[in-house]
RNA sequence: GGUCCUUUAGCCGAGUGGUUAGGCAAAGCUCUGCAAAAGCUUCUACACCAGUUCGAAUCUGGUAGGGACCUCCA
């Protein structure tokens, strides 16, 4: 079976062809950098890390482009609260690019902390301007622009005449012409509908780049196009982003390409779903809009307290990035615990001493190969991650039973074993980049101890002395940490 | 108001017209000094109404909830 991906701009499941043999083109909308990315933006960066792992994992070799959207949109009034008393004081102190660094700095740390793989490009819209000026210029040379007064707009309705502006999202013009009202500053504008290729700076703007037009910056829709095209071609494989911006800001985007060059940038379009906080949209105004970071360190009121990255990436592959997500504590919690199984299951087959069948394939080998083969029919399946996910634990309890004695180490082969081995660690590390959070913070010193205490229990337990075993363990168990004992008398420990 | 999406057990969530998703929670059993962990078993649902079909969670129509987008800006 071969990759299937729901294309938006068809509205259906496609097989994934890329465009050269083996080699992918994959553009991502990054951040912009003037506040602390959402939550919601995170499922949708690790989502898109989730399918540039996969590609990657399918042997593609792929050239992963997301950008820093850092120019065009910042003037004196905007962040860090700073109100109208103090700007001229901010103009002073504070460059935009100081903003800029802050925030893309703070979004690296935190795409880091949830191990995601940084993209093989990483372009900044104020490094392109150059770019978006030759893409601008074309635009007017094919008769899609028009300059009003140092702005430059996009004439829609003269493309949708020889193209089809609404291709993506299913709009038609006249429809968006007839629901949009006339609003102040907007006479300039041919048509409501037309979008702002330039925009003639104000005073107050402080980015602003000299340009044919004047001193100005570029229309937001403009710098993913220029990058897309510069670094992946007219036409490539696959774009991405949130549902949010499928409209204006994608079908823009198709207009621009195709304005400028005749090919609508992107074969494949792929869009992440939104994600709710118990059962609300995360906004600053409902005061339920939680950051990245303070769910790893749980310092928010509507948190019983941190999580690690992985279990929020967890909770995120159990559902299919195209549908909505609505996470709360016990989802978190339930997380917490299914990922921790699955994390134990990898250690103890790493560990697993068996005198393995050496006589052929055997009936247990055959499921594995099955649920191995289930695992890339699911991910094949428009990355199935939840259902992989599924079969992933059905692994794990194969695990458990050849630790527990339930099956027999004869019923499994070297290579079945082997197969088991490998299938756990590819999805859940490769695949997914998920973490074993405590394995990081166990190490030999702290092995050592434990090996101590376990001695003395063993001792305690020989003696039937269960005073002394039930305290070992249970002011262990009251620091964070598991003894469980083995069938055989042996003791082995876990951080809960 | 327009365009589109969505509604699945106690909770979260996959689901190709006929076959157990999975996790968490709960109950029973096995194991255990007692636990924990693990294994086995049980709880088997598809918003509502109609239609198509031998058969519908899945297809069609309607009703009712929920959501996204719909000037600029992100």
């Amino acid at each position: 079976m071969s990759l299937k991906v729901y294309n938006t701009l068809s509205r259906q499941k496609e097989e994934f062809k890329s465009i050269i043999p083996n080699h992918v083109g994959l553009y991502v909308c990054g951040p912009t950098v003037y506040s602390e990315p959402h939550v919601g933006n995170l499922r949708t960066f690790c989502s898109f890390d989730m399918i540039y792992r996969y590609l990657t994992f399918l042997g593609y070799k792929v050239r992963y482009v997301r950008n820093i959207t850092d120019a065009g949109h910042l003037t004196n009034e905007r962040g860090e609260g700073v109100n109208r008393m103090e700007s001229q004081a901010m103009l002073e102190s504070l460059e935009p690019m100081e903003i800029v660094q802050k925030y893309t700095v703070s979004f690296h740390r935190i795409m880091d902390a949830f191990n995601t793989i940084p993209p093989t490009i990483e372009p900044t819209a104020t490094g392109h301007i150059v770019e978006q000026i030759e893409m601008i210029e074309t635009l007017f040379k094919n008769g899609f622009a028009y300059e009003v007064d140092g702005s430059v707009y996009f004439d829609v309705k003269k493309y949708n005449d020889q193209h089809n502006y609404g291709v993506l999202s299913g709009r038609n013009i006249d429809e968006l012409m007839a629901g949009y009202r006339d609003l102040d500053g907007q006479e300039e504008k041919r048509n409501s509908i037309d979008f702002a290729l330039w925009k003639k700076a104000s005073p107050e703007h402080i980015m602003q780049w000299n340009s044919p037009w004047g001193k100005g910056f570029p229309g937001w829709h403009l710098e993913c196009s220029a990058m897309s095209t510069k670094y992946l071609g007219e036409t490539f494989d696959i774009h991405g982003g949130g549902m949010d911006l499928k409209f204006p800001h994608h079908e823009c985007e198709i207009a621009q390409n195709t304005g400028s060059c005749k090919h609508g940038g992107a074969k494949y379009w792929l869009h992440t779903n939104m994600l709710n906080f118990n059962g609300q949209k995360m906004s600053k105004s409902l005061g339920n809009s939680i950051l990245p970071m303070e769910f790893v360190n749980g310092n928010h009121p509507l948190l019983d307290k941190g999580y690690a990255p992985s279990v929020l990436k967890f909770l995120f592959l159990q559902s299919h990035y195209s549908s909505e997500l609505d996470i709360n504590i016990k989802g978190l919690q339930d997380a917490e615990k299914g990922l921790k199984r699955l994390m134990e299951a990898v250690d103890i087959a790493s560990s697993l001493q068996l005198t393995v069948n050496s006589s052929g394939k055997t009936e247990l080998d055959i499921k594995i190969e099955n649920i191995a083969a289930a695992c890339k029919e699911c991910m094949d399946d428009d990355f199935n991650t939840a259902k992989t996910i599924g079969n992933l634990f059905e692994l794990s309890s194969i695990v458990n039973s050849l630790k527990g004695g339930q099956i027999k180490p004869e019923e499994i082969s070297a290579v079945g074993l082997d197969l088991l081995k490998s299938t756990l660690h590819s999805y859940l590390f490769d695949v997914f980049g998920l973490k074993n959070e405590n394995a990081i913070i166990s190490n030999n010193k702290l092995d050592n101890a434990m090996q101590v205490l376990i001695g003395l229990r063993k001792d305690a337990k020989a003696k039937k002395d269960f005073v002394t075993s039930d305290k070992i363990r249970n002011e262990l168990s009251a620091t964070g940490i598991q003894l469980k004992d083995e069938k055989d008398g042996e003791m082995s420990w876990t951080l809960s």
